[in-house]
DNA sequence: TTCAATAGTATCCTTTTGTATACTTTACCA
DNA sequence: TGGTAAAGTATACAAAAGGATACTATTGAA
């Protein structure tokens, strides 16, 4: 039997979705709105600047979020989620959803 | 501003289905049913043993699936969704939606 | 005149993922 | 008597992801 192409389609999404930060990054986007660089920094405790800029330039690179420099010292950039990086919003609302659902799940262990 | 625990739980589900084959071995056992080794590993062309064991110990490790040995010669082993791991294809639903939506979308450059 | 603020780079290092290849066990079949 | 099948392990290696730390430019404010 082979592969469907179809079932590779869920890695499009996946992979844009990858990443320790990505997820968090956007949903501070969805509800916050446009941030500033340093706004940003601020809410993500413990990423380092080089981990911001990368997941930053990488979610840009898809047009899941655009980037916008103000010619001024010290420099302002802001980010927000663009109107096709809006459409993920059904995935990280089932990851959402499910991952607070199945929180306890994982304590049985203990 | 802190970031609310219910943002990380959003990592909870990425964390289960992050992986080059999870999705489509997690794919393929919801549409299949019941499988066994040799009959995954001829549906996903390219992995290797080695990874298709990684994984599926990572899934079976977050009772996703369900590992089932026959003690026969030449070995038998069959992997199956448990209901919990079933509980993830809403996401898995979302994000397959998304991809085949947004298939074009990336040819944009080309 | 020195300091702080913003949005980064640059460098080096560690950990995690993924790939390639060879090897193992035991029963059955030719 | 030797080969094959199934479900792995073992080993070595390459590539990607992530982390820690230091550095930069420019301006205005103390």
């Amino acid at each position: 039997m082979e592969i469907e192409p179809e079932l590779c389609r869920v890695e499009d999404a996946l992979g844009i979705l990858v990443g320790k930060w990505k997820p968090i990054i956007l949903l501070h986007l969805l509800k916050e709105g446009t941030q500033r660089f340093s706004e940003l920094k601020r809410s993500l405790p413990g990423i380092t600047q080089k981990m911001l800029t990368k997941q930053l330039r990488e979610l840009e690179e898809e047009d899941i979020i655009e980037r916008v420099v103000y010619p001024q010292v010290p420099p302002k950039v802001e980010y927000s989620i663009t109107e096709y990086g809006k459409t993920l919003e059904p995935i990280l609302h089932a990851m959402h959803e499910w991952g607070t659902k199945h929180m306890l799940h994982k304590r049985k262990n203990y």
